[in-house]
DNA sequence: GTAAACTTTCAAAAAGTTTTGAAAATTCGG
DNA sequence: CCGAATTTTCAAAACTTTTTGAAAGTTTAC
């Protein structure tokens, strides 16, 4: 396979997978785009590559940089603003899973901690179930809690290295 | 708070949630709402408590099925078909992501392997760019694989227990 | 100061997804 | 089998999200 056809194939795979994790077909490819690009790239660079509209890649480049996955550079000698995506990819799932647990997890557990406290006599079976449900899902979200802070403290060794050994 | 909108909340938020995740809003709310259910509850029951369609309800329910986390009963003496969700939330969560890794990570995986055979001379920087974006892509999917396969394998213990114990 | 280069905004259009509801198909008791 | 009860299907409508592109805003070099 070229070069030029292995981009695009990861270029439109990526956007593909991205829009099955809430995040729009768009924002993944400009993503993809500059992940596997030696230099950095102007916007009108992007939208060129990807046929998109001005609108369309301003937006989503400023949505990438505010999720810290792309920066803004300027090249001395240069008017435009370039822009690189952060290569490293365990920094970028680290980066994705800290936003979204902000965004997701922790408003979750917030409700659930309001929902346990339901008014009624917990023998009424239907509060029971109410109450159980709520609570073992609560117990799952802070562990995943914890379990995602830690994720986004450790360096990808801890990942790809001891977690392994010890679980094997 | 109410148990009646306690239950509202609950499902509503799970809704919304769902949505974040790739699962549509009335999926997710149907699971809720059995969720949070005492009793089997029929197509019927489950329209009228969502105001929702019975077409919508009916196909909702079968990708529910689908996914493995309704189920259908039969209550003797009744012609209905009833739904019950799967209450222990952990199988529910080791469910979705047996069926997400198998609907999108196994893929991706596949896809990035013909990637990384990529023609050319990887002195090439542009080359050299592309398959090192592409490999350690590869490298922390296969390991998010194992990872995830271990966990569908394991019970509620492992998560909830010893890994934390481990890295505290 | 100003004009060219460049970036941002946003209303409207397009595209994509979900929901409806009525009709078709299936199931089941007698 | 029959027919009533129930479930399933699917084309069209409603809704949601994304994209466009032109206009407005900002920056910078001279």
């Amino acid at each position: 396979m070229k070069l030029t056809e292995a981009k695009q194939q990861f270029i439109s795979s990526w956007g593909a997978f991205g829009t099955h994790w809430g995040i729009n077909r768009t924002m993944a490819q400009i993503h993809a785009l500059l992940l596997v690009s030696a230099d950095p790239m102007t916007q009108d660079d992007i939208m060129e590559e990807l046929n998109i509209s001005r609108g369309n890649t301003n937006m989503n480049i400023r949505e990438l940089i505010n999720w810290g996955l792309v920066e803004r550079v300027i090249l001395s000698g240069e008017r435009k603003e370039f822009f690189i995506a952060e290569k490293d990819i365990w920094k970028v799932v680290r980066q994705i899973v800290k936003e979204r647990k902000k965004r997701e997890l922790d408003p979750m557990l917030k409700l659930l901690d309001q929902l346990e406290e339901v008014e009624g006599d917990k023998r009424d079976k239907n509060i029971k179930t109410f109450v159980d449900a709520v609570s073992s899902i609560k117990r799952l979200g802070k562990q995943a809690d914890k379990t995602l802070d830690m994720m986004i403290k450790a360096d990808e060794n801890w990942f790809v290295g001891s977690l392994m050994k010890f679980f094997k």
